[in-house]
RNA sequence: CGGGGCGUAGCGCAGUUUGGCUAGCGCGCCUGCCUUGGGAGCAGGAGGUCGGAGGUUCAAAUCCUCUCGCCCCGACCA
């Protein structure tokens, strides 16, 4: 491609809309537009880098058996009325109403479609396993869409489908998914780990997170750098604290904390340090209202606690059950005397000595101590891990850090086969319900991410494998005609002859202005024609990344080129 | 949905507090000259419903009301 002829629209100075790095450079680059909130165009740049990634993932697919199947975007609430998602969607569903009142949806994902088609046209086990997938745009309504391309309102994901007849089946579609997954990421050049997940809201119980480690990531990752265990922030457990047996029970006293409510508040006031109070939290599980015990520097962990108690609703009480439940408005709660199941975090079961509510007004208690004081239901670990804690598998301390969620992979079981009725005949004619697994990639993700992880102050740094394209040849002065020869004909040549995806920049520009764009655009080579040429004949190949430089005569442009590719390609 | 901010040329911004000539600046764009190894220089030029609607006023980018859009923090989120 000649530059001349093509879109390449790059800006010097950064976007007022962008606030990280891959955001501002995706624009700079001319790769993509804003259209609105949470939408955007893909310029002639962008859409190359694009294809590149969803090439890669529809070959590692295919080689891992998937087959490739197309949905609509349009779906009928009816198949997510049926398998109970339409409330968990809820606002983020993008819906309307056609000319005759029937509501449609855009499809915020696809079960269900996948799991109609399949309970219609499978029914015996002669036909299973088999994996579908698509690569397809996504709509959701998100509440805030933020850094460009990483959250937005349409999305293209890749997601495939596994229907097997039993949990062995589902063990070895899933490890081949997982498989094709690393494959997927390391050819496109991201640093990844691969972390356990909890399932949320798609059901089932093994799953897996792909992430890549950046501080602009909008997930949190738990990791023990000593024996590699890694969980995101759901999922992730910490050691059990041990017991302070060297202190002795004080004598519990009342004190005053006038309009003290927040623990920040009620420890500056008593200075008594977050972590020797104890909060307590009214939900309300199944109708009735129960309090979880945590520690003061500690946050309540929904999805392990709704696991513990097994119920599906579950949801922080109301000031006025609050006030109801404890005898004072809300910051003054505790366990002492409280009348409602109590459940305590495994923390606040070793704790002596610690401060709570008193359930009066304006009241707290110091010296609180478990059994003396008050008796608990069930002690459990319904929290998140925090700084400091422990590695549950080797007890070294454990890190806590930032990572974007590129991939992710879920053992479903039977949760949409049996809400969606996908049955089939096992060989000795009874009927079962499907085994499910789906796995997801965020493709425009895998873009932001790999340029999150690889640029610098000038642009971008593709990889081989990604790049839009993988030379740029820059003839420093396109008056010069013994040049321009000399890069058209290079271009003629690498075009027709290779194959090599090549960028001819043939505009009057300053060579400064060619050489920032060439950066900018991240072209992992670019093949400079200029004062070398016209001295001794020879072509600089240079290196995006390193910034090393081949001084070359032009018939060995191939082969150094083909060295280079090799020592590109590898990792 | 709560809090904060912004909307003036393709991009980045000033001007708005305290209303007042033809609405400015940098980059980009067009023409010419000159220049050609890291975002050159000179000269000339094009480009604006000041987000939109209504109002106040002799006069509105500026004040008032409504409205649309965008960004950030939080809540939310496979």
């Amino acid at each position: 491609m000649k530059w001349s002829q093509t879109l390449i629209p790059t800006l010097k100075e950064s976007p007022s809309e962008a606030e990280i790095d891959s955001h501002k450079l995706m624009i700079r680059a001319g790769l993509i537009r804003r259209i609105t909130a949470g939408a955007y165009a893909y310029l002639p740049l962008g859409i190359l880098v694009l294809n590149k990634v969803i090439n890669i993932v529809r070959e590692e697919m295919n080689r891992a058996g998937a087959v490739e199947v197309f949905l609509p975007a349009l779906q009928p609430l009816g198949l997510l009325e049926e398998s109970g998602r339409l409330s968990i969607f809820g606002d983020d569903l993008i819906t309307f109403e056609d000319r005759h009142g029937k509501v449609t949806a855009l499809g915020p994902t696809h079960e269900e479609i996948i799991t109609d088609i399949v309970r219609n046209e499978i029914s015996s086990y002669r036909q299973l396993p088999i994996t579908l997938y698509q690569i397809q745009t996504k709509f959701r309504d998100e509440t805030r869409p933020r850094f460009g391309v990483l959250r937005s309102k349409e999305f293209i994901m890749k997601d495939a489908y596994s229907f097997d007849i039993d949990y062995e089946g589902l063990s070895k579609s899933y490890k081949s998914m997982y498989d094709a997954y690393c494959r997927i990421f390391d050819r496109c050049g991201l640093d990844y780990i691969v972390v356990e997940a909890d399932s949320g809201a798609m059901g089932g119980d093994v799953s897996h997170e792909f992430m890549v480690p950046s501080h602009v990531g909008e997930d949190v990752l738990i990791r023990c750098l000593k024996c590699g265990y890694s969980a995101n922030r759901e999922r992730a457990e910490a050691a059990p604290i041990p017991p302070e047996n060297h202190m002795t029970p004080q004598p519990l006293k009342e004190i005053p904390t006038p309009d003290k409510r927040t623990i920040q508040e009620v420890s500056d006031f008593l200075q008594v340090k977050p972590n020797r109070m104890v909060k307590t939290m009214i939900y309300i599980s199944n109708g009735q209202p129960i309090a979880i015990l945590l520690r003061g520097d500690h946050e309540v962990n929904e999805t392990k606690l709704t696991k513990v108690l097994g119920q599906e609703t579950l949801a922080l009480a109301d000031h006025n059950t609050i006030e109801h439940v404890t005898g004072a408005s809300v910051g003054f709660a505790g366990p002492v005397g409280l009348p409602v199941k109590i459940i305590a975090d495994q923390a606040v079961s070793v704790l002596c000595n610690f401060v709570t509510g008193a359930n009066k007004p304006d009241m707290h208690l110091l010296n609180v101590n478990l059994e003396r004081d008050f008796v608990i239901d069930q002690i459990a670990d319904v929290r998140y891990v925090a700084k400091g804690d422990r590695c549950p598998k080797c007890y070294h301390e454990i890190d806590i850090s930032q990572g974007i969620e590129i991939g992710h992979v879920f053992k479903l079981g039977t949760k949409y086969s049996d809400a969606l009725k996908a049955k089939f005949l096992d060989a000795t004619g009874k009927e079962k319900s499907m085994i499910m697994g789906c796995y997801g990639i965020g493709v425009n993700r895998i873009i932001a991410g790999l340029i999150e992880i690889s640029h610098d102050e000038n642009g971008i740094i593709w990889p081989l494998s990604l790049a839009p394209y993988k030379v740029i040849i820059i003839p420093v002065n396109v008056n010069d005609t013994p040049s321009m020869q000399m890069a058209n004909q290079i271009y003629d040549d690498l075009t027709s002859n290779t194959g090599i995806e090549v960028l001819l920049d043939d505009r009057d520009q300053r060579p400064g202005v060619k050489f920032k764009d060439a950066d900018l655009i991240g072209i992992p080579i670019k093949i400079v024609i200029g004062k070398k040429f016209t001295e001794t004949k020879e072509l600089e190949i240079k290196l995006r990344k390193s910034g090393e430089t081949f001084l070359t005569p032009p018939e060995e442009v191939r082969s150094r080129l083909k060295s280079l590719f090799e020592m590109l390609s590898k990792p």
